[in-house]
DNA sequence: CTGAAAGCGCTTACAG
DNA sequence: CTGAAAGCGCTTACAG
């Protein structure tokens, strides 16, 4: 026995129109909330009772290809950019943009262009969480997509930059460290920080909150090399603040300042950055930088709005808005 | 000045005909590699240079409308899920699933609803790490989209489970610490664990790795909760193996054992799960369940494969291809 | 290879 | 409200 119900394809708003026994441009209308149109409130309701009976969801493709808007937003984020703290930040900025009628999908880069994507789906903008590849660039400004950056660098002369930066996280590091006492303060990092922008941001930083040079600055790979470093800090007589590239540098430095038998943070403090879910139960408890992202995420999704309705090109009309939050702020633990 | 060969719109592929000399049909022919026409290599080349040279990438939406396929794969993923072990896990499942000529995106689940994820794309499939609301799966079935379970529960009679399930997780904890001696053995889970069936799931397969009963279950909520379960184990004249629900909860278990003075591994082991990044810098280093991802992620990859081209319903013809690798091994370190 | 064509499902202006 | 219509850019079968 066949079901008699089941159709072979997706239904179309022309199924939905005979279901509810009104014309297909009616069903547009009601579905569109179409403004210059007058519905009445039963044939509106019957509408939307044969949509949600049979299912239907309008094409994303014929309704995106038709209209030549559309309401994807696509976040291209690259792999060194998943850490909590961004994941956090493109959530928040997806709810935003929600609220503002769109929908946000998130694509981890593995192969350097954006070709392959733009072939797969027509996003009506493109949040960008690191500098784009100028072949990329020219791309998205041949389809009229507009890119909004929503990477924490400094990009000179670019409208779109968010509060926070780099140079905040690296500058309140330095500050606090001072500010507790620590005579030498140094920048550590890994060789690898995915982007090197990144560290340098941080590092340059550092040097303002610090409140002038010096700052040293220490690259490692490996354990060997980190231990090294450590035995320099265990023997310096001063009081040694390190400033952690992120909290992730930062657990790897307390473990070996423990193995080493140094005083933290009696005689080395150590910062990190991100304020992760691990930096509590670090040991000691890890000082971090937490980013205040909630009022820069609705910058960033009234960004992309802005673009999405007049263009890419919209450097002088649309200043972020001015809050009184700061971009990112201590959260001061035991291991300073 | 007006730049004279700035087009006003996006290219098309009568603009790539035009500028490389032939008919619209055969760029059609040149950009898809359709077997069933011959193009000679000259032409081939002039066509490519020509789409290059204007920047044509042909558009997605009329792509996916005309030929009611699709090269986009949507994961959608819940927020309890974005670890860096599952974040690993769908950016390797990407990986696959480009090799076979998908683009993959993520989209964070906020609302519950598909909805107004498939009235913004079309995806090709859906992979869910998530169980999937019953309406959203009428939908996706109205809508003739297959979706692919991508998530660690075991879900009894569905064809698609990965070889790595919850209980696989916690019998590797279990089995691993009365391996070490541990006597008393208790599987400690905070409160909130996003979806509960991962945490009971857990908790069966440790009651199967402790070869058998009794494994004990502790549910705390904050601090406090946390500190008398403390006691308790410290008071106890056992040594007692904690099954953590995850890294973090092990990282929590071992900062409030290390504030009580408890000695770690020598009264209490601390066993986590993801093994993620900051497991190894942990006090002591930790122990952790490490998933094997990378043949897991090519079947997943293989089973979307299968569910695009067959429709969704491919039970019995596609089992998962038998690998050597378990599906997740111990990474054992000081803490246990 | 070319050229003319249909049609995917939708939005939207138009005359009633 | 209805009904007939155009057209977004593409894929793809067809006759040459």
């Amino acid at each position: 026995m066949a079901t008699h119900d089941a159709p072979r394809r997706r239904p179309t708003a022309q199924d939905v129109a005979r279901a509810a026994g009104v014309s297909r441009a009616t069903v547009g209308f009601v579905l569109n909330d179409t403004p210059s149109q007058t519905i009445s409130e039963p044939t509106r309701r019957a509408v939307l009772a044969a949509a949600e009976r049979l299912g239907y969801v309008p094409s994303a493709a014929a309704r995106t290809l038709r209209s030549g808007r559309s309401r994807l937003v696509l976040c291209v984020v690259p792999p060194w950019a998943t850490t909590e703290a961004l994941s956090a930040f493109v959530q928040r900025t997806a709810a935003e943009l929600h609220a503002l009628g769109y929908v946000t999908v998130t694509h981890v880069t593995t192969t350097s262009s954006l070709r392959d994507l733009l072939a797969a789906a027509s996003p009506a903008a493109v949040i960008s969480l690191a500098p784009v590849d100028p072949a990329d660039e020219t791309r998205l400004r041949t389809l009229r997509i507009p890119c909004v950056h929503g990477y924490l660098l400094d990009y000179p002369g670019h409208p779109h930059t968010l509060p926070l930066t780099q140079q905040t996280m690296g500058a309140l590091q330095a500050g606090h460290l001072r500010e507790r006492g620590f005579e030498r303060l140094v920048y550590v990092q890994p060789a690898d920080v995915g982007h090197p922008g990144r560290a340098d941001g941080r590092y340059t930083g550092a040097l303002t909150g610090a409140g002038g040079p010096p700052v040293e600055r220490s690259v490692y790979a490996g354990t060997e090399a980190l231990a090294a470093l450590v035995r320099g800090w265990a023997d310096d007589p001063r009081r040694t603040g390190l400033c952690a590239f992120d909290d992730l540098t930062a657990l790897e430095l307390l473990a070996a300042l423990d193995r080493a038998g140094v005083d933290v943070p009696g005689h080395v403090g150590v910062v990190g950055v991100d304020d992760s879910s691990a930096a509590p139960f670090a040991h000691p408890p890890l000082t971090s930088v937490r980013f205040n992202l909630t009022t820069q995420a609705r910058d960033l999704a009234a960004w992309v709005h802005a673009a999405v309705r007049h263009g890419p090109a919209i450097p002088a009309d649309t200043p972020p808005p001015a809050t009184d939050e700061p971009p990112a702020q201590l959260v001061v633990r035991a291991s300073t």
